[in-house]
DNA sequence: CATCGTTGAATGAATGTTCAGTCAGCCAGC
DNA sequence: GCTGGCTGACTGAACATTCATTCAACGATG
């Protein structure tokens, strides 16, 4: 484990890091339907043979670019536990569906939702986005049994509840990246927070 | 208006709509990224010339596709206005995001949301679908409205709410055909159920 | 010298599109 | 009523372009 192979490991991983930039950069330029090899060739600071080097084709770079992206994803939505379950949730929420997003993190749901469009056809993406809601909805199960335990919500299905958070959570997505009347995103943003605290938040109005 | 230019009309709207049945028998078959001339013209009992003696071309032929989409689903979410406000809302919910969809209906759901995955970044395609989210908004508001008057719902803000409840709806409809297990459909009604009773039907418990 | 990341050029297949031409039916003029 | 031109749906074979992929060669590094 000499410098050799750390620096080439090193470099390997950069490479790999660079190709997946290039991926989203092209993704995101021109759209799922109209990305090639050649344009993520384009955006990357090396040669398009290279791609070749490091995958065994598009199909496989793309695969594994979903799963990048993906894990970005979970890496951003990860938050402090510190709070109490409410506090914790408001949190989640407004991390994964809030109101307002700067320009990167909307670019960044645009490419996810486009990939998701990609999983009715293709089994690879669906199991991928299987899982990725599974992780999500786990997420915000545990704060939900976390509330009830802690005595501060009511005592609902936490498996329930949070897959209804979930789907409201991924139609929030679609439609955000869809439509260009973004301002439904509030209104349904309040009418969720009345739905928790009728459904959910204890000794609150 | 002789037999002529009658039954020219005629044959020209058949084969307008021979096109668009090719057209959604090679998506549903392939789907949209794999979705080519070739294959429309394959699905097609003409021959794939012909596609564009009736379109400028490709790009073309897939607006008008989306629209004939829209229109189909639109007029399928069509329902009788005779029932009380309560009994039409749940109607419109099951039409739109039932939880046992036959086949046909998820085929066709999961061709639109393969089409809507084009929309981030097709101007063309997010203008339809902003047209097509507010339409709906709009008929979940008016029932939403009804209830109020009639005084069976709270007085609740029917906009809102009616953005809540599309944003459920497209939840579901972009899970239901991006998920391997589409289980989670049955949980989201149930707790959308609990939310219609805590914050909108008026004496229930 | 050997290795490995890297490249530019090249290849064959597939894509969207064009086009010259066929065919059936209609209408005007005889 | 017949004929001949005319229109428009329709076709098959081509077209140029773009695609994913391959490969022989290069240069730096060890």
């Amino acid at each position: 484990m000499g410098d050799t192979s750390r620096f080439a490991a090193a470099t390997e991983d950069d490479t790999r890091a660079a190709i997946m930039r290039a991926t989203y950069d092209a993704l995101t330029s021109h759209g799922y339907a109209n990305l090639t090899i050649q344009r993520i060739g384009d955006e990357f600071e090396k040669s398009k043979s290279l791609l070749y080097h490091h995958y065994d084709g598009k199909d496989d770079l793309l695969v594994d670019f979903l799963r990048f992206m993906l894990e970005h994803w979970e890496a951003k939505a990860e938050c402090r536990e510190e709070q109490d379950p409410r506090a914790r949730l408001e949190a989640l929420l407004d991390r994964v569906a809030g109101v307002e997003l700067d320009e990167e993190t909307a670019a960044f749901t645009a490419a996810m939702e486009e990939l998701r469009g990609q999983a009715p056809h293709d089994a690879a993406y669906r199991e991928q986005f299987t899982e990725h809601d599974r992780a999500l909805r786990e997420r915000f199960a545990e704060i939900i049994a976390a509330g009830i335990d802690e005595g501060s919500f009511h005592n609902v299905d936490p498996a329930r509840a949070a897959e209804f958070l979930l789907t409201t959570v991924n139609g929030v997505r679609i439609q955000r990246v869809t439509r260009d009347d973004a301002g439904g995103v509030a209104a349904t943003r309040a009418e969720l927070d009345e739905y928790l605290d009728a459904r959910l938040y204890r000794g609150d109005a």
